[in-house]
DNA sequence: GGGTAATCGAGACGGTACGTCGTGTCTTTCC
DNA sequence: GGAAAGACACGACGTACCGTCTCGATTACCC
């Protein structure tokens, strides 16, 4: 089936956009990011793996970026963990997408999008509204602690979810994805503990 | 000066490297830079700028990384801040830090530098190095707090420098220059209370 | 016309080979081994001339030979004599061959040829290719001679092709192109002396 | 000896030419053309090899040919037969000729020359040069065999020797030195032949 | 139900940049 | 002042992709 779809080369189904083809160039697009890096990701050699024509590519996706992003988006997310305190929170969620980076393509994938965004505007919007979404998803978990109390009351979720990810974000970039779990049980208990006295410490420091 | 200096081509000194054309190349890789951004950077357009030849830039830099790193620690004077406290030293550092990214060619090379790193191996170590030395630099500011008994005594200096440049790099990732100092210090805060207990949680974590 | 035809870039014409491309490019060869010679001659010059991009030329002409040859074999317009005796027949061809080599630019081109496929691999192939394309076309004298009966049955047409086609070789990449017309008469004579009594020799010397 | 000799760099001797340094230069060029041929063959390989500077070859020999043409000189000369008979020197000598060619360096060396002297001024008035000596040298065999009668008065012994040595060249630029016994000796036999004639058919074409 | 229009794979096109090699010139240091 | 050493500016090498184009074949839609 999947053979008899494959196998022959696809053909036009009209004046619309054949939704094989597209599927066919994501997947490619992610074998090939998968095996290559972002070094070996070119256009070309999506196109030659998915036996498209660069033009079909280009139609759909008017830069690299765009392919990128739309690759990523294909990604599935892990569940954001809930064990109950903020600590053990934190540190689990490092553990989860720090695995999920390096056992999927999924962090070849964003690194790439990370790398292109640094000179493709699109990339960069794209990846701004992505990651601010991501902090208000992984604030969640800050503001659960907040309603337990095991945060002070002004603590902004977001900072506190930006700091956590950036950690995860940094290690991705240099190449550190085998962080050990006590490392990451560490940061995760400096953020925890930061965050408890957060309050006190505003007041007396304005 | 400059004019009778560079206007004719430079040449060979002797059996060893020419200074004025390292300088050249330095330059025109930051003039380059600043032009083009990291998409318009390429080995070809310094070399035409500095009228080098492209094999004296590989002799000297093995990747366009390797000068790009140089480039940007050309550029950048940045003095460590020693206040007394190691939170507004945190705070000191990532102000400064961000201030001199965001009103500097710096940043930009800086981001183009991770780009690359990326995609190239080679770069890839060359930024891995350069981040180490960096983590270790600013650790210092960690281990005087130590001395300081403002940390607990186990907690791993480069592991804390780590939290605070990732947080610095993400914010540069995803031009987030503009962070207010009001920000800043709360990170700042929370990595430094989080620093003190971390030895009891340790202990009783183990 | 040619004005309009050529002023601007030349585009693709769709998965198949663009023939003023090839024309240009063969044209432009031309001209840069006119003005420059062999020593002048590179693949860059003529993309550059030909305002073609360089991978269109290697696309295909493998190397510079090749491009040399099909620029040889696109000037020369030769043809073979006829003149009913053998001897006249060699006479004839190779004094037609000197002046063609003498008076066009294609003895410049085939000296060329001829040098190129001395440290070329490629290029020696391609010659070796064409050399005994034209043995073979020059062998067609000797057997028409043959059937005539003015040569021993058993003289081989291609060694008697290759004595002849030495010979002007050696005049071309020796520079002795204005060689008079007797002396060529003499070499026609003894090589057509020389076969008559080919067979018998043959006999008694096996 | 050869050891203490070479194995630490040659220094200069003082304000004259080291005729060490020559020596090994010369060699180097020879082992560089026997192991690379004419396309590994350069001022760079031989200088890397001959452990020299290259400001040191370009201060005796103006140009590669220049160096080539020294090299070649350095070969030694083979013999010419003398066996009784023209057919049997003509085919003796192409035979030895090639096996040289084929058996030593030599081939490689006047290969390279050979396609030098088609850019170079220098290289081609030495081939030249070269070239009427060797034929001179020829003719001698075709003199002897006049003075025993064996050839027409009239025929010219230098155009004779042209035409020998002509089929050798042939055979070394399009790499065919590995001609068989029986082919030599039927060119040879078409050249003794058709030299008999020479004199008789001169006075009836005329 | 026949013409039009947009799609598809394919691959050539003019370009730019890659990283390497060789050129011939230069300068310094040592003899 | 010769020689080793090696850096220098230059420019060609052959390859990889870029993004654009034109092609011929292939439907779906609209008159």
């Amino acid at each position: 089936m999947t053979m008899d779809e494959e196998k022959k080369a696809r053909r036009s189904i009209g004046a619309r956009r054949n939704p094989a083809s597209a599927e066919a160039i994501l997947e490619a697009a992610e074998a090939v990011l998968a095996e290559g890096g972002h070094a070996g990701f070119s256009i070309e050699a999506v196109a030659r793996r998915a036996r498209a024509g660069k033009p079909t590519i280009y139609r759909w996706w008017p830069s690299k970026a765009a392919l990128l992003l739309d690759v990523y988006q294909r990604q599935k997310r892990f569940a954001y963990p809930d064990t109950g305190t903020v600590e053990e929170d934190i540190s689990a969620f490092l553990s989860a997408l720090l695995a999920n980076w390096r056992d999927t393509a999924s962090g070849a994938i964003f690194r790439s999008v990370i790398a292109e965004a640094q000179s493709d505007e699109t990339a960069a919007k794209a990846l701004s509204t992505y990651a601010a979404d991501r902090r208000a998803q992984t604030g969640k978990m800050i503001e659960r602690a907040k309603a337990r109390g095991e945060v002070a009351a002004d603590a902004d979720p977001t900072t506190i979810a930006d700091l956590v990810s950036s950690f995860a974000w940094s290690r991705l970039l240099t190449g550190r994805l085998d962080t050990g779990e006590k490392e990451l049980k560490t940061v995760a208990r400096i953020i925890a503990q930061g965050m408890k006295e957060q309050g006190i410490k505003e007041k007396g420091g304005a």
